[in-house]
DNA sequence: TGCAGGCATGACAACGTTGTCATTTTTGGG
DNA sequence: CCCAAAAATGACAACGTTGTCATGCCTGCA
């Protein structure tokens, strides 16, 4: 990978890269026409458009973001902020963030805030300073973020995967105390009186964990790992939640994946799911049709947060204003076997 | 988020944003002064560096990365190329890339090339266009990607997850077509004659899959799946591949995401692991071990990739030669319950 | 044929920082 | 107390592009 001095196509002879004075140089036309010809073509006459690509080709001409982007203050880059790049739940939204963005030219940058909000801080200020176009937070903002300096330069900044009144911005998510207490009311209704929950310690996890206690009443058994959750932590999860409870109706867990884990230390165990024992996950993972028993869960559709965002970020990065600037994306519980069937 | 013009902490009285003009003037030093007192402390005195971070505070600056990077050449980024960000395989990659170059200031750029060429090609130029620092890559680059840019420009390239006697710049990974016939030595160990391969149809898995059928012969069951590879590929592939070969005592899945699909998928089907059916996964998810049987799987250290990835593009981007170029980190066979105990 | 209006192009400055070289100030040894 | 060397600071230009305003040209209509 060195830089070959001799015979190299993008190097003038003198040395320097090429820049877009050498494409005008080589087509014959003027600095600015040359920049126009490439990015709006609207503005040039066919036959110009047509020299300066021919340029560009002789020339090897590649072009500089980072000197557009000083000129015209955008960096064409959005900044997605998650706990951890391998949460499950958030991978749909950003896969749907990351395509939805790059349709229209922009890329996105990513931050592992780790659940730590001085960490969270820092790299709100990190993006800031790298001038990122937008923002995509997994999770609200804290209060204590560096929000004057968003404000100051007009950084739209879209909070998602949950739910709040007055969010800093745009917000696209739902209520995960609702969605505790819909699975609370679920339970409820099946006659599970009996029940744990098994959750991480996240706090969109424990907005969950809190409308099922609404629901369900305080005394229901907690057991609460660090997050993110995982299967391991579902297996040690019911043998706790049986130690507390030894009859044990049902289980409402925080992620898919603790869910799983819960399946398979209830069938090492010997206990029957659903008959001796129903479970509910949360996230419906691409798995979660498949296990056996098919898992009962709470669907999000986090692909569809994804293409939101982006949605609203491409909107006000065209300088249009978003009206609906809160999106419930709502969510459903899906019952299968885990659960059994239902009775009424 | 409206750009207020009156008292705002971080515009000047005509509403320009605060740039470090602005902080030199107010701590009384020059503008070349204020740059080295942030941003090489070292030259300056101790005095100044105060005066300079107290105009910091009043003034309210915020850096501009993009002013800094073009006059630098250095946008403080790195690329980061995967087939889908949702790959688990990768994962534990991207989240140590990260993390090892944010400790050092730089920030990832992400880019998914769905498994296409073309879009790789477009995606590589696309970084370029933004002067990224260096490119890590997930897999090897094809032949015709713009290496010449590449070159060109000198920009690192870190290939990974795979493996070649000549890298296009540097390399961090392992060999798949070994793993394969590993593999395959161990199931020929056990005494398996009847065996399946269950695989996605990315070039990784389709060398381990050659490495395996080198070893076990080309008569094997093969059953290809579009990657990703997902649980319920796995629970469909046992049902095919038993179509095939109804005697079947073993199966090599290509992730271990599509190994618990055909766990389960044995179970269902009165398949006793790994008395009746062997199952071997790949990759060492977080779940491998605690499933049930416990998986018996290939464990790559993809976190290791990654920063083994992160320390070489920093090295370059020091201006450091790399005297390995090449990094195999290897694998391991872990063997687990659902390969039984081994007869010796 | 003349002129308004639009289209195409160009000149210039500016974006906010850093590299380079020059200059001033301070320090330490004889 | 002087001078050399080092430390600290400053002036200027440059990075490569885009925004703004000005200008030249051509088309079509009166």
């Amino acid at each position: 990978m060195a830089r070959s001095s001799d015979s190299n196509p993008a190097a003038t002879p003198d040395g320097r890269s090429v820049t877009l004075n050498d494409v005008a140089r080589a087509a014959g036309v003027s600095l600015v026409t040359a920049s126009r010809a490439l990015k709006k073509p609207a503005l040039v006459s066919p036959a110009t458009i047509e020299k300066v690509q021919r340029a560009v080709q002789a020339t090897g001409y590649i072009p500089n973001l980072l000197a557009g982007g000083l000129k015209s203050n955008r960096s064409m880059t959005v900044a997605a902020l998650v706990p951890y790049i391998a949460v499950p739940q958030f991978l749909p939204t950003l896969q749907a963030l990351t395509e939805t963005l790059d349709e229209a030219g922009y890329q996105l940058i990513l931050g592992q805030t780790g659940y730590n909000r001085a960490r969270e801080n820092a790299l709100l200020n990190t993006m800031i300073t790298r001038r990122v176009d937008a923002i995509v937070f997994a999770g609200l903002l804290s209060p204590d973020a560096p929000l004057a300096q968003l404000t100051r330069l007009g950084i739209p900044v879209v909070e998602t995967w949950d739910l709040t009144a007055r969010p800093l911005d745009m917000l696209v998510g739902f209520s995960h105390t609702q969605v505790g207490s819909s699975v609370g009311g679920f339970f409820l209704k099946r006659g599970w009186r009996k029940v744990g929950i098994a959750t991480a310690d996240d706090e969109r996890a424990m907005q969950r964990c809190q409308g099922f206690l609404s629901v369900m009443g305080d005394q229901v058994p907690v057991w609460k790992v660090k997050a993110p959750s995982t299967l391991a932590a579902g297996r040690h999860a019911l043998a706790e939640l049986l130690k507390r409870e030894p009859k044990l109706e049902a289980v409402f867990c925080s992620s898919d994946g603790m869910a799983n884990g819960l399946l398979i230390e209830a069938r090492e165990r010997g206990l029957r799911v659903p008959e001796d024992l129903a479970v509910c996950g949360f996230g419906d993972a691409d798995f979660a049709a498949h296990l056996s028993p098919a898992l009962t869960t709470v669907r999000v559709d986090g692909a569809e947060i994804g293409r939101q965002a982006a949605r609203m970020v491409l909107a006000r990065c065209r300088g249009e204003t978003v009206p609906e600037r809160v999106v419930d994306v709502g969510f459903r519980i899906i019952e299968r076997a885990s659960t059994g069937q239902a009775k009424d």
